[in-house]
DNA sequence: GCGACAG
DNA sequence: ATCTTGTCGC
């Protein structure tokens, strides 16, 4: 059951997740950071073949598997998943399906909202409930064990030129292991 | 053909 | 998501 409540400990750290692709292949990355320094603590690579086709709403059946072997290796207090907490038609984007599954707070993070969600005053509404909210150029909702007004201020905090760190370095590393 | 829904 | 050099602008 996803849990919309408060961090019970300020974080000192946030591991930031993403995944690339090439044609079949994927390349997940994960990065600590200490917070609100923001500094590199860890980082780590998984790469394997990555065959599930990516279909709007079901992120997670082609994701997880990677995000899985990241978590298996990794240690923080919050994580930060590139993808809709509860921001999503059924109210389980990949970021909640991770922090049901491993039972730790986290962050959603998204470049697009999916269909049937709308914005009013940069806030995402689902059934008539805000579920998330637009910053700058992305959008963010509640993952799991977390409010969504943690979630904005530690977001906020987390930008650094205007895209979140976590996020930001997942991408370039997943990136960097696939091409150079 | 139109419209389009995370990555 | 992926491909991808040079070029424009601060």
């Amino acid at each position: 059951m996803v849990l919309e409540k408060k961090l019970e400990k300020t974080p000192n750290s946030i591991c930031g997740m993403d995944v690339s692709y090439t044609k079949d292949i994927g390349v997940g990355a994960a990065v600590v950071l200490s917070y609100p320094d923001l500094k590199l603590l860890n980082s780590i690579i998984v790469k394997d073949s990555a065959f599930i086709p990516y279909v709007p709403t079901f992120l997670a059946f082609r994701e997880m598997p990677f995000l899985f072997k990241l978590f298996k290796r990794v240690k923080a207090d919050l994580f930060m998943i590139n993808g809709h907490g509860i921001a999503h038609p059924r109210g389980c984007g990949i970021a909640t399906q991770f922090g049901v599954a491993f039972k730790v707070p986290t962050i959603g993070i998204a470049r697009g909202l999916l269909k049937g969600l709308k914005l009013k005053e940069d806030y995402i509404m689902l059934n008539g409930r805000i579920v998330g909210k637009k910053i700058n150029n992305f959008y963010v909702s509640v993952g799991n064990m977390i409010t969504l007004e943690e979630v904005i201020e530690i977001t906020i905090k987390c930008i650094k030129n205007s895209m979140p760190e976590p996020i930001k370095l997942a991408h370039e590393f997943s990136r960097r292991e696939l091409y150079g």
